[in-house]
DNA sequence: AAATCGGGGCT
DNA sequence: AGCCCAGATTT
């Protein structure tokens, strides 16, 4: 049995199986879907950019009662216009929205300019996506779409490899979606991939057995809808190694220094550190020759927001009284009764760990 | 706790 | 072109 690697439908099929599915299971009658105009279906498309439908459905009531056109909407006070935004969240679209209506207002004689997408996407808060599905479904013209769902179900239908937000990726998904796209039933086509992808094709657990293109689907196909987008790549952490030297005296202190106030761990206080042996081994030699590094702690990881950082710690003593460390930057951190000083959280369980052990060996000496 | 969602703004 | 952000909701 051979892999299909490219699905066995023409474009043409794919918008009838589409359009047969929505005229049975298609939603029809949202608020925004009665009386179609540009302004009401604009409103409706920015308000439902990052909400759900059944958030938006009062939002959106309450909005064009009070807005019913462009015009009133460009002559309100923002502050109005926000109220009627509280809850709704990401607050830029209304603010944009605002600002795009005073412009058709003023520069487009208070009518969408919906026969341009060019035109559309100079508008605040409408982007390539937001002007199709406008255009598509106010005008019927044509116009291709590629919001969050038609991602989903184009990704999958084709099993798309890679992360949608890379700009390869996503050309790949606009040359789909312009394939796909009919020339005809435009509103009816652009609400059917909306619904597919909100209803059946959803993140989570899609309903492959209710989706009319299952069986070309080449996710479906491979058992790996899941797979499909494929999510952003959490950047595997960058690691990097330090030796931290543990540096005792004979009277139970800890060599500390202070790091520089600003960047990682600013102004924190940290045991020396160091890229490798021979830094150290150099250091060791300039200010504290008679010490006597002991066989090193297994080493370990802390995880920093943007990298890993391998960390060996390296305990040593030293039985004189050291010559170097009364200088700005350095103290001796007395385990027992420990100074209040900011610590790294590594250096605060390594200090923890000494505190234990010198614990232990005095209860060894009795 | 982590992923999501479309556009804007910055580098 | 590529990266980060907004913020409430879902998984």
């Amino acid at each position: 049995m051979k892999q299909a690697d490219s699905i066995d439908l023409t474009a043409e099929a794919f918008r009838a199986r589409l359009l047969d599915w929505f005229d049975r299971h298609g939603r029809r009658t949202l608020p925004w879907q009665q009386h179609k105009t540009p302004y009401r279906v604009w409103v409706s498309e920015i308000m439902l950019q990052q909400t759900q439908v059944a958030t938006v459905i009062p939002y959106y009531e309450r909005f064009m009662e009070r807005f019913p056109d462009v015009e009133d909407l460009a002559n309100a006070e923002q502050d109005a216009v926000l109220h009627l935004w509280t809850g709704l969240g990401y607050y830029a679209r209304a603010r944009n929205l605002h600002r795009a209506a005073q412009i058709v207002a003023t520069e487009h004689g208070g009518e969408l300019p919906v026969h341009s997408l060019e035109a559309m996407t100079a508008l605040p808060g409408i982007g390539r996506s937001t002007a199709g599905a406008i255009i598509a479904i106010a005008t019927g013209e044509r116009a291709a779409i590629l919001d969050g769902n038609v991602k989903r179900v184009l990704s999958r239908l084709h099993a798309v490899e890679g992360w949608p937000g890379r700009t390869a990726v996503e050309r790949t998904l606009w040359g789909l979606a312009e394939h796909y796209t009919p020339d005809e039933r435009l509103p009816d086509y652009t609400q059917a991939m909306m619904d597919l992808g909100a209803t059946l094709c959803t993140r989570g657990k899609p309903s492959c057995l209710l989706c009319p293109l299952a069986d070309v689907c080449l996710a479906h196909a491979r058992g790996e809808e899941q797979r499909f987008p494929e999510g952003k790549p959490r950047e595997a952490l960058p690691e990097r190694s330090t030796q931290m030297l543990l540096l005792r005296d004979c009277q139970g202190q800890v060599l500390l220094e202070q790091r520089p106030p600003s960047g990682l761990w600013g102004g924190l206080w940290c045991f020396p550190q160091f890229d490798d042996d021979r830094a150290l081994g150099r250091w060791l030699d300039d200010h504290a020759p008679e010490a006597r590094l002991e066989p090193s702690w297994n080493e370990f990881t802390h995880t920093f927001s943007h990298f890993r950082l391998r960390i060996q710690p390296r305990p040593a003593r030293l039985e004189a009284q050291p010559n170097v460390l009364g200088e700005a930057g350095r103290c001796w951190y007395n385990l027992h009764t420990p100074a209040s000083i900011g610590l790294a959280a590594p250096v605060k369980s390594l200090l923890e760990h000494l505190a234990q052990l010198t614990t232990h060996s005095e209860e060894d000496d009795r």
